[in-house]
DNA sequence: TTGTAGGCGTTATCAG
DNA sequence: CTGATAACGCCTACAA
């Protein structure tokens, strides 16, 4: 209600406000005896400054605007929760929209955030051309603007992601020496990530001389409530395993979900995990060690693209200088993976 | 870097900045014509208001604080996506921080929204008397606070949360319904929150003529590291399943955590779901569906949570004067059940 | 209908 | 070492 001001202080301490705002704020120019005394009074008091008041003299808010798809899935709220980790070391605050793959409410987002007079925005967009008029004006005026995980985007800022390409090969390699020929690549929107990913497991396929079969590469409609998804997954899959001499054996899934939701399915069918089918996916999901059988992952190092992505900003927001001159740099970070029952095959 | 302001439109266009201002604001005395050649300037100028100016001089910055536990689980990554839907429809924006379920760590999110100049606070407490004297204090007189989920807190504000106990009562007249009657309960932390739905739990037993097991009711260590919480649990549950005699036949996990984790382990043991154990529990996850077996759960209703947390919030905010004279409530909404195959005991 | 002036709470500059 | 004063960008009585 009754908030205590500097004003309030420094009339009854009878002194001046820039008294009581340089000793609050320890300047150099004040006398310990003096600092003391307002210290301590503003204390009593329960003085807090006005960040408002501060933030517009400073003319900075110390926040930092977050875009992404989506909060839900266990990736990006891995993601922000390592932003926020990260962001609070520097004394930053996160505030955090969802685009749910959509530009209009990506629009919408960004221009909340302007409105919040936020210092810097990361954002995962929602597709590869989405507003890109908007954040290259903003990124070239008022506000830098880092991008992350979906990094296949012509705006000239950093970017910070994980080698998809290397990722996808690595898995598949995996799958090939446990003697596995027959691999099914699923797939969801058709966008930079997943491509170089994909573009990753015909590569592996081609190193060990085996033909890519276009029945194999399986996209999934994502717009769809999940009993549809689910509906559509698993009729897909029983149509590739129903021909004997083409049935697959082994599944590599491009994201978190289509990765968790797959096992699911392959139990409904009956379908022997990993005798039948071997899986592996990316999945950044604690679940996996839960799942039956527990699942092997491609895990993407989210500290790491969280840590970058506030460090390169934070850089940014402190350079005020012409953001065009810099040489901005694109980050490739490695992902990992946990081999688990899912693709055991020394049985 | 350069933004526009009022002053500099106000220049270039021969006014006031008075005037500029009323006129972007369709204020009612301004005429047509001059707003019409305002607005069209500032547009093409890429005018945006300063909103921390605005701000400052509204004394509200639009902005809503949540402190929760941890972003990472799913019930509350979808309450975050809740809150945010909720909050933006009111043109409010969302500072999210975690307590990882320290007091400490609480108080230093509080002091930062503070810090940040929010209108309001959304809390999970950390425990049942975390911060109670800090958030009496602010609640009463700058900035209101409404408590969510771990609602057994004595703060006098709105409560909103769900019925514990009827949960813990259904979810386990649900074995019993089933034939089961030796029912394992696995608790997380000693909260309110645990002891309600253990209060359902010993209650549906007690109806049903069930004496109530000690040894069924098992506490779980979530503070070790993943492995540790894990081979934690295995061994209780092994150590349970032992003897023939007093083998449980059924579990019911009354977290998100302990639910899904269990059937992983569950299936280390080899132990039969539903055969040798049914197994029911709350989650809010997706992935239940996806688990093998699908696992039966008990879901918050998180929409219903976030939007009435808002929705009181924003009341508050709104209603500037003597938060102490308010007849506040407690909202206590019903969860949903939904039964998969870990609790199919038709065969 | 428009303009003037004052103020929101803070920090920064400069003078005393 | 301390104090007066201006400024940040916006809004709003009140005066013209």
């Amino acid at each position: 209600m009754n908030k205590v001001t500097l004003k309030e202080l420094a009339k009854v301490l009878n002194m001046s406000v820039s008294t009581v705002s340089k000793a609050l704020n320890d300047s150099h120019e004040i006398s310990d005896a003096t600092k003391k005394i307002v210290k301590k009074f503003a204390q009593e008091r329960n003085y807090q400054p006005n960040p408002l008041a501060k933030y517009l003299k400073l003319g900075r808010s110390n926040s930092i605007g977050v875009i992404l798809p989506s909060i839900g899935n266990p990736f990006h709220s891995q993601i922000i929760e390592n932003l926020h980790n990260y962001a609070s070391q520097h004394n930053f605050n996160l505030i955090i929209m969802q685009s749910k793959d959509s530009e209009e409410i990506e629009t919408k987002a960004i221009k909340a955030l302007l409105n919040q007079g936020i210092d810097g925005i990361i954002i995962s967009p929602a597709h590869e051309t989405s507003n890109i008029e908007l954040l290259k004006k903003i990124h070239e005026s008022t506000c830098p603007v880092i991008i992350f995980d979906r990094i296949n985007y012509d705006l000239d800022t950093y970017k910070i992601g994980v080698n998809n390409f290397q990722s996808g090969f690595n898995a598949t390699e995996e799958l090939i020496k446990g003697g596995r020929k027959k691999i099914v690549i699923l797939c969801g929107k058709n966008i930079g990530v997943t491509k170089q990913r994909l573009a990753g497991y015909e590569e592996a396929l081609k190193r060990n001389s085996i033909e890519v079969n276009q029945n194999y590469i399986v996209y999934c409609n994502y717009n769809n409530s999940f009993e549809e998804f689910d509906n559509d997954l698993k009729e897909k899959i029983a149509y590739l395993m129903q021909d004997r001499a083409t049935a697959p054996n082994a599944i590599f899934g491009t994201t978190d979900t289509l990765t968790t939701r797959v096992l699911g399915i392959l139990a409904d069918l009956e379908i022997q995990v990993p005798a039948e089918l071997a899986v592996i996916g990316f999945a950044n999901t604690e679940i996996a060690n839960s799942l039956n059988p527990a699942l092997s992952t491609i895990r993407q190092p989210t500290a790491e693209i969280a840590s970058l992505s506030i460090e390169m900003l934070i850089k940014l927001i402190a350079n005020k200088k012409n953001r065009s001159q810099i040489d901005f740099q694109e980050f490739k970070l490695d992902s990992s993976i946990q081999l688990r029952k899912s693709t055991d095959l020394s049985s």
